[in-house]
DNA sequence: ATGATACTTGACTATTTTAGTCAGGTTTAT
DNA sequence: ATAAACCTGACTAAAATAGTCAAGTATCAT
């Protein structure tokens, strides 16, 4: 059960971003280089938040991304959402996987398993980025 | 972020063993019928599981597996724990990872994953065998 | 105008992890 | 004795991850 690199990364990105796109677009290469995330990682990790509509591209000279909303209104399931970090604690999608007895009747821990994603997707959906900025500015003054 | 097949089966086979041992050791190959899980794959798991005295085994005919200790004492914790099913958030362990930047600072993020990696534990510590088996139990009146 | 900067897109690939399989054992009830 | 069941380690196919690479297009500063 683990965080995959693209969603650290998306929050790592948004994070510098919320913090430095105040005055003017902020390139991916200064994330790249703040952030330590290579470039052309982070540019098909942007591709995605453009397209959700998280951030704003500025093209040429100058450029780079702006948020697209108030941070307070970016939640942690909309980032991850984005990228496709999702939480899953089933596999039984396909029909007739092994171990799941397929859509007609659920596993013996098949509750738990909902329940924990549950539990999980509670967490995303409370942390907005805005919550990220300032914890991470508290612990550096 | 996912959980994987080696978690929910020892989770599955538990539940399973936890509702049949009472009169006898049950045998990974009914486990097998029952759940629909592979008999090699099961032995890996059950291995794990004994080293770590959540099961004990039975040898010979009409031997199997029985449980090492109450259900209500076995959490979700322990089991998870076992067969390796660790919660990680964070990928920082190995020095200078990309995106991590090491053992010294803390990313932007970093304290966001441990708030989350906490989160997803303290479930896993509340819920126990028996609670599953409960549940389950009930479900199926 | 023109070069430099930076976004845009899509395909490609190496590595790692997962989810098993397989082969050959050992123990013990009957 | 023999079959049931545990036990062990090695092996492997498939999937997911974490990138890289190549070839653009748009815009600004000068
Ligand atoms: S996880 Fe697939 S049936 Fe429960
Ligand atoms: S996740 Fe590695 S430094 Fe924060």
């Amino acid at each position: 059960m683990k965080l995959t690199s693209k969603g650290r990364y998306a929050v790592m990105a948004l994070v510098d971003l919320a913090r430095f796109d105040s005055i003017n677009p902020v390139s991916l290469r200064d994330i790249s280089l703040r952030q330590g995330i290579s470039l052309d990682y982070l540019e098909q990790i942007f591709s995605k938040l453009r397209k959700k509509e998280i951030v704003q591209s500025v093209r040429g000279t100058q450029g780079g991304y702006v948020l697209n909303k108030k941070a307070r209104e970016i939640k942690l399931t909309n980032i991850f959402d984005a990228v496709d970090e999702k939480v899953k604690t089933v596999q039984c999608k396909k029909e007739s996987k092994k171990g799941c007895t397929g859509k007609l009747t659920k596993c013996v821990a098949h509750n738990l398993w909902d329940e924990l994603e549950k539990h999980i997707n509670d967490f995303f959906n409370e942390k907005s980025l805005e919550d990220l900025v300032k914890n991470n500015n508290e612990k550096r003054i």
